[in-house]
RNA sequence: GGGCGUUUAGCUCAGCUGGUUAGAGCACUGCCCUGAUAAGGCAGAGGUCUCUGGUUCGAGUCCAGAAACGCCCA
């Protein structure tokens, strides 16, 4: 604390005359220096001059004007590690009712960005909001360790370009790099997640990377880190294996051990109920990454390319003369040619074009053939089927041997197919099938059994057998077999042709189709019935029916994820679960090398058991490639050696695993019933329904058939401020850590929770400004209290045992007190149901709503009680009042604002209660105040307030279009309100205290109620229409309504009333006031507000009075005076003016500090920074100079 | 081609189980309040609630169809 702000606010004013004596009162205040003080006060409060104060010792911690959003948060991060105030917060809550969150991992691969900080608001919000709940909690933070983005930056890094470049500088130095490289963004991610305030069991970011650098030197050498109950020593290797254990505690890596362990334990248990496969099929497939690209990867990497369409002719061997027309836009596919398909429910013509006669679809004409033409002749395409033709490249080598006779299958020649996707949108209506490089095409070729030519290798060139092709790259050789179909006549035209093509997700190559052999988990069959007609044996037979009942237990947030999820398990294909690479899960399956056996090994122990070979060299290696590829086992069907399949695992294998591998499933049984099934669980919708979300469903309902979490909350998709992706080269790119500095992270925490989960969220700088204003607002009411209380030496008062008394209403509270306290006891309410129901959108806009409440209507209305206020016990009230309803809300917004509300915090709170470490000294560890205010609640005071405030808008939209300031007074004001009464069901004391508080807020000296017989308003009818619905009286309405509005009505004894011959009832009517037309009125729902417009001279002269105060204030704030610094003001100007004034200078003198008001009719010479005030009868000159007594001051 | 979502003011979005006169924030204009002052309030302007049809006494809201956009699947 700056010794300056100690010193502040260290005397009471009472700003009254005649001169008295008063004592202040003596706070409780652990430190030194209370002492009652005496103080002898002079006409207007002049005290007597003391350029340093007493140090009390009790004054709060003054706030600054403007707060440095992200200085204050380091500050507070600061404060919770020296202060351990997470760990006390876990000590505090272990052992009770827990509340368990699974974290979906984060790929440690780059920095994190501000999507991944919406997340993780969410994830940390929630987590704190069931902290204060006193709820038990895991507090694990998971990464995303194994699969290709980690390989594909590596091997950026190195420079490599192929995965020849990998294997020729050795597998295990490119896995070790990888490990490296998620070390290092391990700890990146960790820093930026503290720095966001997420409270996690964090590794120490150091710690990671000295292991990282370990590693790099010597994965073999020993070392030893410290682990939550005591040091563990290990390899370097072994020790990262081991991280996120148990015994090492912190963030679990999907590269441990465990992790990779468990997950061969499940492969294991789906062969064992014969779901696991390998499968032959062509793939999507990238040459450079040389590995197959899921249908679900594929998804994510359509772009807009040209390629060239290109169309050839195959002449017909039994109709001379006459060619098909096909067209293709992949070139090198036409090597693999097998098949032309038409659609047998076509019509397919045959034109005439000079020498040459071609069958085209009827519906292509124009757009495929160039030049004119004749038709002769039309046919279905069925009459087409089985014509052979002249295939492209019938000399190639690797042509006729897959066409060649092969056992009972006689030879193959071209020929013409039908399938019934063949469409006339594009192209010739005769597609060319090459069942070895496309995905259909190879389902085509299955069902019609024809041959396949499958022409490339891995990294996309040409095998051997394709001639010229052979050994040249695929991507490459379009414009060569366009010249070499022309030479050899085949050709007929090309033009580029734009269409959305996929490329590879992670490094953008066009992806190819090829075929490949790739491991399968089998989702079982699909049924053509309803799910609830299934039987148990269909629903057993099927793993993706099962997952589906597991789906049922789960409550998704928003809804519509439940239906997208069945229905990607509907839709979805077997999960292929291989990869040819080298950085992830070596999948566990060892293939014979004899028979076509296979072993699917379930873990490392029964590894070793089976190990014949190669046990020695993966020993003491975690269970990577390449030492794991060593260990060979025996057959069990023929005993000949069977070594490991070379391919890894999809790396969704490795998050879901995560409930069982992360809550100790395997080693400690009893922990993982506490925690499992989560609670809860959230990540980005759009694309976890196939991947995470998918992925434990699935495992888990392997391994359990039961729900691996209970709710889960999706959100969207986050953009920049222009709508569109996030993208560096279009500028609008915000980086976690510049945003974090920049807006401050609590701004951005309260953008993400204030955002619907569902909608996708802009996100930049001119939202964070908007989101800013909002929490400046809360810091203006706690800056103002901390000003005015120290000035008037108020300070909270502890219970005497570390705690802030709440839930009871200070002695002397007005109604407003009461009303605040309240809406405080609301909010508390309100917000823990949404809370708990995952909806940081209502908690948030509830303390929103709470805010502006406070500002708006408590503390403006309450300045004066908490500024210049002659009882003590007014006062006292107001401040304890305010401070009790801005430290409800600092708790009810902790989750959300973990920095703003602790700064304030401990401003309030855990300074001036002198609060240690043995205490609740943080607002994180004050829990869940909605119980303790309960007490508050006043629904029926909330009503009356809400109908006053509406009064005082129509006061003052009355105000505004006569024309008069507020700062005139009137004389009066009437007002009607709806049965006559404020809100109903309060006391008639409050109800003139809050129309007193109307009477000053709208500055008139008197309120006067009114019936709806005075000659003001007149009654009118509302008749209340969703009651005579319910009724069944809906058909009576039109001709109710017209007479309402015509206000035809006979109003009945009874309070019901007769409106176009229907009668109805009291309780289907309400009877309201409304202005009789021509009076300056305003009326809105009931409330009717009439202004009385006369001015008096005396009105006049008071409105004068309050403009004279106002120009002073300006003159003071413009000086640059201390709050309270003594001023001696002059006036000058017109005798009558000032004479008029007279009567309030006195009022005037008392609200702008002045020891005297001199007036005259000139200025003299030190009227230099005079100012003009204009009032009602001419203007003013008015200036202003300290005096010698003023003191330090206050300030700001 | 199928599924899901969205469509309300210039922009971003509220609008609960249908109730007659559709709201907020930002931006714009004017005014006001103010020792919370780099904040705050009021007012103005700005709308065929995407379209068509239906149910109903009454539709932004419910139903059906269409269109556009987005996501997912084929």
């Amino acid at each position: 604390m700056a010794p300056a702000a100690a010193q502040q606010g260290a005397s009471e004013r009472i700003l009254k005359a005649p001169p008295r004596t008063r004592l202040r009162r003596c706070r409780a205040a652990p430190r030194s220096g209370c002492r009652a003080t005496a103080h002898v006060l002079y006409p207007w409060g002049r005290m007597p001059s003391s350029p340093t104060r007493p140090d009390r010792g009790a004054s709060l911690r003054s706030l600054p004007a403007v707060p440095d959003f992200p200085a204050q948060e380091h500050r507070i991060l600061e404060q919770w590690h020296a202060r351990q105030t997470f760990a006390r917060l876990r000590a505090r809550n272990a052992g009770n009712e827990p509340w368990s969150f699974i974290d979906g991992p984060i790929t440690a691969n780059n920095p994190m960005g501000v999507h991944h900080a919406w997340g993780r608001t969410y994830k940390d919000l929630y987590q704190r909001f069931h902290a204060m709940l006193g709820q038990d909690q895991r507090y694990q933070n998971g990464f995303d360790c194994q699969g290709l983005w980690v390989e594909v930056n590596v091997e950026r890094e190195l420079g490599y370009t192929s995965k020849r470049d990998i294997e020729r500088n050795g597998i295990d130095a490119f896995v070790r790099l990888c490990k490296q490289r998620v070390l290092t963004y391990a700890a990146v991610q960790t820093e930026q997640s503290i720095r966001l305030g997420m409270w996690m069991d964090w590794n120490d970011p150091d710690e990671l990377r000295r292991l990282r650098d370990l590693l790099g030197q010597d994965p073999m050498q020993v070392t030893t880190i410290q682990g939550p109950d005591g040091p563990v020593t290990d390899t370097v290797e072994m020790l990262i294996g081991r991280l996120g254990l148990p015994d090492l505690g912190g963030s679990y890596f999907t590269f441990s051990n465990e992790n990779n362990d468990l997950i061969w334990g499940f492969l294991a248990e789906c062969h064992q109920r014969g779901w696991l496969y390998k499968g032959l099929d062509t793939m999507p497939w990238c040459t450079r990454c040389g590995t197959g690209i899921s249908q679900m990867e594929m998804n994510e990497g359509y772009q807009d390319r040209e390629d060239p369409g290109l169309t050839v002719r195959f002449p017909l061997v039994d109709r001379p003369g006459e060619s098909l027309l096909v067209w293709t836009t992949t070139p090198w596919t036409l090597a693999a040619n097998v098949a032309a398909a038409v659609g047998p429910e076509l019509t397919y013509s045959l034109i005439e074009q000079g020498e040459d006669r071609f069958w085209v679809g009827k519906g292509t004409l124009k757009t495929a053939l160039r030049g004119g033409f004749r038709v002769l002749t039309e046919r279905p395409g069925a009459d087409l089927v089985g014509w052979r033709y002249t295939g492209p490249f019938d000399e190639l080598a690797a042509v006729q041997d897959a066409f060649a006779a092969d056992g009972d299958r006689p030879a193959y020649e071209h020929r013409i197919v039908a399938w019934d996707e063949v469409g006339e949108d594009e192209g010739t209506g005769i597609v060319h099938i090459a069942p070895g490089c496309g995905a259909e095409d190879h389902a085509l070729g299955k069902a019609l059994d024809l041959p396949m030519v499958a022409p490339l290798s891995e990294d996309g060139h040409y095998e051997d057998g394709f001639g010229w092709l052979t050994g040249l790259d695929a991507h490459h050789v379009a414009a060569r077999v366009v010249e070499d179909l022309e030479a050899r006549g085949f050709f007929y035209h090309l033009e580029p042709y734009s269409h959305r093509y996929p490329h590879c997700w992670r490094c953008n190559t066009p992806l190819l189709f090829r075929v490949v052999d790739e491991w399968y988990i089998s989702m079982g069959p699909v049924y053509d019935v309803p799910r609830g007609e299934l039987t148990r044996e269909q629903v057993d037979r099927s793993l993706r029916y099962q997952i589906m009942d597991v789906v049922d237990d789960i409550k998704w947030i928003p809804s519509f994820g439940y239906e997208r999820e069945l229905d990607w398990l509907r839709t979805m294909g077997d999960w292929m679960i291989s990869k040819k690479r080298y950085w992830g899960l070596a999948l566990p399956i060892w293939e014979c090398t004899e028979c076509d056996g296979f072993e699917v090994i379930g873990g490392r122990e029964e590894l070793h058991e089976r190990a014949v070979a190669g046990w020695e060299e993966f020993e003491g290696h975690t269970p990577h490639r390449p030492y794991v590829d060593a260990v060979e086992v025996a057959c069990s069907r023929c005993g000949a050696p069977a070594r490991r399949v070379k391919d890894v695992g999809n790396p969704w294998l490795d998050a879901g695993i995560v409930p069982y591998s992360t809550l100790h499933y395997r080693e400690d049984r009893t922990y993982w019933e506490r925690w499992f099934p989560a609670d809860f669980i959230t990540e980005s919708f759009p694309g976890q329904f196939r991947n995470w979300f998918y992925s434990m469903l699935a495992m888990s309902t392997v391994l359990r058939r039961e729900p691996p979490f209970m709710s889960i909350l999706g959100y969207a998709t986050l953009f920049g401020e222009d709508g569109r992706p996030m993208h560096k080269s279009w500028g609008n790119a915000i980086e976690f850590n510049e945003a974090a500095e920049r807006m401050g992270v609590d701004v951005m925490r309260w953008m993400y929770a204030r955002q619907r989960p569902e909608d996708n969220i802009l996100f930049g700088y001119h939202a964070a400004d908007e989101a800013r204003r909002e929490l400046l607002v809360a810091w203006n009411v706690a800056a103002f209290l901390v000003t005015y209380a120290n000035i008037a030496g108020w300070t909270p008062e502890g219970d005497g045992s570390g705690r802030l008394p709440t839930g009871s209403v200070p002695a002397g509270a007005t109604v407003l007190d009461r009303w605040i306290l309240s809406r405080a006891a609301g909010l508390a309410t309100v917000a823990e149901t949404a809370y708990a129901d995952t909806d940081a959108r209502g908690a948030t806009l509830a303390i929103g709503a709470f805010i502006d409440d406070l500002s708006q209507w408590y503390l403006r209305r309450s300045r004066r009680r908490l500024s210049r206020n002659e009882d003590a016990a007014d006062r006292d009230a107001a401040f304890a009042t305010l401070h009790q309803a801005l430290v409800a809300m600092l708790r009810v917004a902790a989750p959300v604002l973990p920095f703003l509300t602790d700064e304030l915090y401990q401003v309030l709170v855990t300074e001036p209660l002198d609060l240690g470490t043995d205490d609740a000294d943080s607002v994180h560890l004050s829990g869940w105040p909605a119980a303790e205010l309960a007490p508050l609640r006043d629904e029926a005071l909330e009503a009356a307030v809400a109908d006053l405030r509406r009064a005082v808008e129509l006061g003052r939209t009355l105000r505004s279009s006569a024309g008069i300031k507020v700062r005139q007074p009137l004389a009066r004001l009437w007002l009607a309100l709806p049965g006559g009464r404020l809100g109903g069901g309060i006391t008639a004391e409050d109800e003139a205290a809050l129309l007193s508080l109307l009477q000053d807020e709208l500055n008139v000296r008197e309120v006067q109620l009114i019936g709806d017989g005075s000659e003001l308003v007149e009654r009118r009818i509302k008749p209340l229409l969703p009651i005579l619905g319910q009724r069944g009286k809906g058909a009576i309405i039109p001709a109710v309504m017209a007479a309402a509005r015509a206000n035809e009505v006979e109003y009945l004894p009874d309070g019901g009333a007769r409106l176009g011959g229907h009668e109805l009832a009291a309780d289907e009517v309400e009877i309201q006031a409304t202005p009789r037309p021509g009076t300056a009125v305003a009326d809105d729902d009931g409330i009717v507000v009439v202004i009385d417009t006369v001015l008096t001279d005396d009105l006049r002269a008071e409105g004068d009075a309050r403009e004279l105060t106002r120009a002073i204030q300006d003159l003071r704030r413009a000086a640059g005076l201390e709050l309270d610094a003594r001023i001696v003001v002059l006036v000058a100007g017109d005798p009558a003016i000032l004479a008029a004034l007279a009567p309030w200078l006195d009022g005037v003198a008392r609200d702008v500090l002045a020891d005297s008001i001199e007036t005259s009719d000139a200025l003299g010479e030190e009227s230099a920074g005079a100012t003009e005030v204009p009032l009602s009868g001419g203007s003013l000159r008015v200036s202003l100079r300290t005096t010698a007594a003023t003191g330090s001051g206050t300030g700001r």
